[in-house]
DNA sequence: AGCATTTGTATCAGAAGGAGTTACAAACAA
DNA sequence: TTGTTTGTAACTCCTTCTGATACAAATGCT
């Protein structure tokens, strides 16, 4: 697969967002800084905006800006808006009904990967935007 | 990109041989709980060979069976073994370093990826193979 | 009103990777 | 020796992400 970089590049953008205050910035402007196309920014600033994270505007000096502060956003908010997926898929077909274990082994991944879910999401809530951007600045990873 | 199931099937895989002790088990056989491909089972289980999970023998009454007991084996070597990549990935291309966030927004995304490996890793350490067993032979996910 | 700009979205082609399949050499038991 | 099973290579198919072009709709400016 191609690796799912939508997470990556959302902070990126949002921090961006974050810098320039109450000023839109363009998609052009952000694609160039991200290294990416335009629609590629669009694309996933729909997403970001599906998710109350950002606010569009459409014509001359048109853009996009944040939606709140970046204090009240954290990162567990930005990774629900851009993972469809889960951390490791179930089976792709299910398993066999006749065997002992394919009857409920799905049932029992399903636990796991919500226990992981959480896991992260609690990671994740940890940094709020703001946090991410006072990382980046002062060059401190 | 297609999900990536093999975790999934991984753990599958090894809960089975699980319950069937010392007993070697064939790919064909495991295939058809999994409900796929001998070959794709195969090929998992050279990656849990890898890991030392797992001991196959070729030739007639050949098969593979558990190189441990099930709970000597944890979820987070299995998820090494069968995870090649990250939960989410860094930029395809390189963000612009003329740009303050661009230039040092991977590292600070490396450092929180770090992070949550090793919250999924944590997790994962808290269930043994034999739990899995368990939990799926009881039926209670 | 008219024009330039910017988003939102549809659509397509290309790249990458997993899954499924066939084929066959190598290892092994009887 | 013969039959069985793994290990692995090679190929196709399918899905998904990325990148690109195109254009309607929305908006600000004059």
């Amino acid at each position: 697969m191609a690796a799912n970089s939508q997470f990556s590049m959302a902070v990126h953008v949002l921090a961006m967002l974050a810098r320039s205050k109450d000023e839109n910035l363009k998609s052009e402007y952000l694609a160039a800084s991200v290294n990416t196309n335009a629609v590629v920014v669009r694309r996933l600033l729909g997403l970001l905006h599906q998710a109350n994270l950002v606010v569009s505007q459409t014509g001359a000096n048109g853009g996009t800006r944040l939606a709140r502060c970046p204090d009240e956003i954290d990162l567990s908010e930005i990774y629900k808006a851009v993972n469809c997926g889960e951390v490791f898929a179930l089976h792709a077909k299910s398993p066999s009904k006749d065997c002992p274990i394919g009857r409920n082994i799905e049932a029992v991944l399903g636990c796991i990967q919500r226990e992981i879910d959480k896991g992260i999401a609690e990671k994740l809530t940890r940094y709020t935007l703001q946090n991410v951007f006072e990382m980046v600045e002062q060059g401190k990873a």
